[in-house]
DNA sequence: TGCTAAATAGTAATTATTCCTAAACAGGAA
DNA sequence: TTCCTGTTTAGGAATAATTACTATTTAGCA
């Protein structure tokens, strides 16, 4: 994903935000990353061109981006919190082994229809599918066990590829 | 979710766990529990039954429910781990209000077909959807709007019914 | 060019969780 | 049943991520 300072600059302007030289490169590193990266990788990924910058100001940063809507934060562990900058529908592919996250995008994802028996009051703004297992490399390093001290694992065993009845 | 006893030993000895009171009863906690409750919740809730057990006996004993996979842990948002007795496959329902968490189930959600574009060395062991909002309460007391500085929320809006074409 | 509110950097504080260790105990063996 | 041993517990200390506080700097507007 391709961005200009100016780019930038008329984003955070219509966010009413100040653009300043670390702020934009926080967000340009977010934008241009895919690894969904925690505040700490951000921070060294920016740190070189802003020696005298602070952890802090990442900090900072993430939550004003995060509350202006300009990037999202992305739950995979209850360690710690990680950013995309991609605010387009996708879904995400979780390593069990590396814990690493990948986008998956497949239109089909961003039709599901309603859940049944939800509270009625109840106004879904957005929805999620967070796919869980193991990547090749830890496939072949730990001979497929599962590590189970990871999150969320369901015992539902989807395999290559998942069936699609419709109920 | 009733269970006895004499069934939570008989889980804990097929994992070849030793049952212990303090175990049994943040076990039966959980099971009980429909809120998905974070360590400490689970702490308070069985502390006046042990009055000299300590909050690390309950990180412990989840651990190890955990890594025996009796329980699983839901990550909603990165500030603290929050688990689910509940190891049938279901979807969860995240209030960005109050950060409530609510079950989905619906077997239509537990039939989705394989994501397009992933690696194709990449095993999936599970899946999982996230729905995200308002509950009723939280939109009658915040007018609808909805709190950006909560993780994970797309820009998609899903509102009442999402549609179910088969693209 | 100034003004002012917002942003930055630094330090300290907080919170959830993990680590460490001695004492207590569950469950199998004798 | 009683003993043994490895697991579990409880308590305190340590760690890691994040937030709070604050003085200084700066972006963007008048």
């Amino acid at each position: 994903m391709e961005i200009s300072f100016t780019d930038i600059k008329q984003k955070f302007q219509g966010c009413g935000l100040k653009t300043t030289p670390q702020r934009a490169a926080i967000y340009d590193a977010l934008l241009r990353s895919t690894t969904h990266p925690t505040a700490e990788e951000l921070y060294a990924e920016v740190a070189p061109q802003f020696p005298m910058m602070s952890l802090n100001t990442v900090y900072y940063t993430l939550g004003v981006l995060r509350t202006s809507g300009l990037i999202h934060e992305v739950n995979i562990d209850h360690t710690r919190a990680r950013f995309d900058a991609n605010l387009s529908p996708h879904h995400h592919l979780i390593c069990l082994g590396c814990q690493s996250i990948v986008d998956v995008i497949d239109p089909r994802l961003n039709r599901l229809t309603s859940p049944a028996g939800i509270p009625n009051d109840f106004e879904i703004t957005s929805y999620q599918v967070a796919f869980r297992g193991l990547c090749g490399s830890c496939r072949r390093h730990t001979g497929r066990s599962i590590n189970h001290s990871s999150p969320g694992l369901h015992p539902t065993t989807v395999k290559g590829g998942l069936h699609g009845k419709s109920s």
